[in-house]
DNA sequence: TGTACATCAGTGAACGCGCGTTCACTGATGTAC
DNA sequence: TGTACATCAGTGAACGCGCGTTCACTGATGTAC
């Protein structure tokens, strides 16, 4: 359906994800992107309700964006290993996935978190949430972990690779240089695996 | 030394924090403040550079909320526990402090986090820090971890007791029944300290 | 003790800004006969 | 195939708002002789 403009409704979404890149949600304003696509600035209310709905809209993008990040890196996990070994990387690739995604693309992250607010509504899962399900239950699967401890296991997980990620963003660690905050990344995510109860043996050895 | 209004400074340092305590960062503003102090807006300037000065200043002050969180948590634990025991109590409680603050008073741990962006300045020590670093040199002194252990074990405790406020606070668990949340919390603490090395025998049993 | 003076905390008014949103409209697109 | 019409995406101008900050000032406080 191509109308005056073309598509104007996906070009601002286009726009946003340029827009909050750099800047955050707070770059996401009607002016700012109806300017960004040479339009004025109220033709947006023909496909929005209001810059909520839109900045909605652009976030739901960027959950996309993660999970694509979590992607990439469990197909760089090595062929060769041993079932239990390998559902264990796969869980490493979901935390080290989120974390860089947040460190290379500090807008884009907060925008994607932002979506979580949505509320009691209940939308869909987001995909992120879905691959760290889906590691958790390959350790079950794979005998690593009992159905106990397994059970609940999400929160420890995303709280740890989360809480670092802002730390590595927006707190003491935003100043520090790269690879000492890499190093630190890989220690903390297999600190959380180790606490799950998967035995070290499994964990890469430094 | 009390000029007409008495002292103004500390004055808009304290409606900084009434407002913040709900509105968080945001609510901070010249015109906000000095409104509520009763006085015209650029009397702040008198003690104030400009609007990033001020919420800098509100900001040190919620750091010292944060810390006697911890510390209330902190001298709750029974005192019949052997050393190695009580020194575990010890981190948890400034874990679980650090939760209850973000949980009880979203828009002070908002502000105290934000002092983080300080940069490369480095000033102090922010007072739960240091709170955390003494709870872990305890961990060595009573021979539950070895240095080896120890060492960086700030990362993983501080990523994963942050982590889980924001989600308990901005996140998927916002909405949740308080006492699931409490639950939680202590689960996700608990999974981190066994994950730092700390014996499970040491940890209380559920 | 009393007067003249300097200090400086706070006043009153205004600056320019960018925001989200609403109004009545225009004119290109697609549709019916 | 051609004309009349309805649709509706985008225009242009304006609304009210609250913000941070600056200007020249006033008048109460403290100080020196």
């Amino acid at each position: 359906v191509s109308y005056h403009h073309g598509d104007l409704r996906t070009a601002l979404i286009e726009a946003g994800l340029r827009a909050a890149r750099s800047g955050g949600a707070a770059a996401l304003g009607m002016r700012e992107l109806t300017r960004a696509v040479g339009v004025t600035p109220n033709a947006a209310y023909r496909h929005f309700a209001d810059r909520n709905a839109l900045v909605l809209a652009v976030a739901a993008e960027t959950q996309d964006l993660v999970a694509r990040a979590m992607h990439e890196r469990m197909s760089a996990i090595t062929p060769d290993l041993s079932p239990a070994r390998a559902a264990v990387e796969r869980l490493r690739a979901v935390g080290l996935g989120y974390i860089h995604v947040a460190r290379t693309e500090r807008g884009w992250f907060e925008l994607a978190f932002l979506t979580q607010e949505a509320g009691p509504g209940a939308a869909s899962i987001p995909p992120p949430y879905q691959l760290l399900v889906d590691a958790l239950d390959g350790l079950v699967a794979t005998g690593v972990l009992t159905d106990g401890q397994r059970d609940g296991a999400e929160w420890p997980c995303w709280s740890t690779v989360h809480g670092f990620a802002d730390l590595a963003t927006r707190g003491p660690l935003q100043h520090q240089d790269p690879r000492v905050v890499d190093a630190q990344a890989a220690r903390v995510v297999d600190t959380v695996i180790r606490g799950l109860g998967v035995p070290t043996e499994l964990l890469p050895e430094d």
